[in-house]
RNA sequence: GUGGGUGUAGCUCAGCCGGUAGAGCGCCGCGUUGUGGUCGCGGAUGUCGCGGGUUCAAGUCCCGUCACUCACCCCA
């Protein structure tokens, strides 16, 4: 055994996995940024209080998930737990609340919360995310959403579904919840459901036990309490949805684990992915940025499990991002040619095409190993001959075909062969 | 936090009723003095997770522990 481990539950990507989950967050920021989405760099730890305030004291992640630590100031910080209460906090540090509404950011990077690993689920979890501030329109939940379906669609996953529901505002959403608590009153419960259905009543209707789902038949759900306004939003949010091509279940009993969600939420599960099966959520959240101190502004986002998408991937036999990691593979013989080679290789990376060099002296049989094993289409053969003759050998990997050109063309030739390779992969 | 399963070569795993360590893949070399993949031949690699116990003898049985893993809970 090795003498140190990664930490518990952190998952580590390389080879050509770690192509893939490069691939993954690449597909999933892409639709945002063509949609005005600008990049936010965030911080990996906040004021505890941040947390707390904007996530909700009772929710499970707040509660008993944090990775909470003082500084040498005796302040209590917290690796971000999620990302949108970092978000909202940016916004209103730095003003963005007085400009352009709405305001549009994206972000991506880890997030921390300490549970049991399983798989799928991470103590280290990866999300991209997106929110648009400043505006309640329901074309802009619609388009929120549709920007993380298309993310899905891009990286070819068929098998995964959007939840939909609305979880109303804090006109409609009391009445609701006493009529939710007077009915789970006359349901048998056990102790932490009991306790649960106490503080966040709206939680127990998610419960995945059969028997608890069977007593809740009937249970009375928020989208039949709406009030008006939220009724017509979310037909609206609805319409939207339509137009946009995107294709949805009524989720009534849906829930989310974080307390700021209001009126349009929703959440994508995947079908391969065994319990873990979220792999992407959010919602709106009118009160959200005001609890921590801003102006009183709506807004709505989502965050998308990376690490969750890349195995929704993988179960469906996708490979994001595969392919050789480079296009040129250079083999030299003798000191000379490394020297000119280590130039070629040098320009043609100036260039735009990925190029490496067989280093250490293994000979020409073992260069020529690692050119295969490198996957490059192309390979350069450099040795004494050629040096003195100006000229050098270049192999097309594939059927084995070589042939010698001048030395000084070597950088036109390898170029253009190299761009026509890629033009017939993308027309595959 | 609760429950189940699994820890043997770099990877995937076999190893019967306890008798002293194996396969495939990968890696290295040779067949080819300047040519990879396929093929053939050869080679290297282990604290059998760790600690203790039972036994003449433990990878194998028992206890503990750690790690991984699946599920609950929760969520991405």
């Amino acid at each position: 055994m090795a003498m140190f481990q990664a930490p518990k539950g952190v998952p580590e990507y390389f080879g050509a996995r770690g192509g893939s989950f490069l691939a993954v967050r690449e597909a999933l920021s892409r639709p945002a940024m063509l949609a005005g989405y600008g990049y936010a760099e965030l911080p990996v730890f906040e004021d505890t209080g941040l947390f707390v305030r904007g996530v909700g004291e009772s929710t499970d992640v707040v509660s008993k998930e944090m990775y909470t630590f003082e500084d040498r100031g005796g302040r209590s910080l917290t690796l971000r737990p999620e990302g949108t209460a970092g978000v909202m906090r940016l916004v209103v540090e730095h003003g963005l609340d007085r400009g352009q509404l709405p305001v549009k950011v994206w972000y991506a990077g880890p997030f921390f919360r300490a549970e049991r690993p399983q798989h799928g689920r991470y103590r280290q979890l990866q999300q991209v995310g997106i929110e648009a501030i400043g505006s309640d329109d329901p074309a802009l939940d619609a388009e929120v959403i549709a920007l993380a379906d298309e993310a899905f669609r891009s990286l070819g996953l068929t098998q995964y579904t959007l939840h939909l529901t609305s979880l109303g505002c804090a006109v409609c959403r009391p009445g609701y919840r006493e009529a939710l608590q007077s009915f789970l009153a006359g349901v048998d419960l056990d102790e932490a459901t009991r306790e649960r259905a106490a503080v966040n009543p709206l939680r127990v209707l998610d419960d995945k036990r059969p028997d608890v789902q069977a007593r809740l038949a009937g249970a009375p759900h928020m989208v039949d309490h709406l009030c008006a306004e939220c009724a017509a939003h979310y037909a609206a949010v609805r319409q939207a949805l339509g137009l946009l091509g995107v294709r949805w279940n009524e989720a009534p009993a849906l829930v989310r684990g974080l307390d700021y969600y209001t009126r349009t939420t929703f959440e994508f599960t995947h079908d391969l992915l065994g319990a873990q099966s979220g792999i992407g959520g959010g919602g709106r959240y009118d009160g959200l940025m005001e609890s921590i101190g801003g102006a009183a502004l709506s807004g709505i986002g989502w965050g998308i499990g990376t690490d969750r998408t890349l195995l929704a991937c993988e179960a469906e036999g996708l490979e994001p991002g595969a392919g050789p990691l480079i296009d040129v593979y250079c083999v030299p013989i003798g000191a000379d040619a490394k020297a000119r080679l280590v130039g070629l290789a040098g320009e043609l990376r100036a260039r735009g095409v990925r190029a490496d060099i067989a280093y250490g002296d293994r000979g020409l049989k073992g260069a020529m190993k690692s050119a295969d094993r490198s996957g490059a289409p192309l390979v350069v053969v450099l040795g004494d001959n050629e040096v003195q003759g100006r000229t050098a050998v270049i192999k097309e990997m594939t059927t084995g075909d070589q042939s010698t050109i001048p030395w000084d063309s070597v950088l036109d030739v390898i170029q253009s062969r190299v761009q026509e390779q890629a033009i017939e992969r993308n027309s595959r």
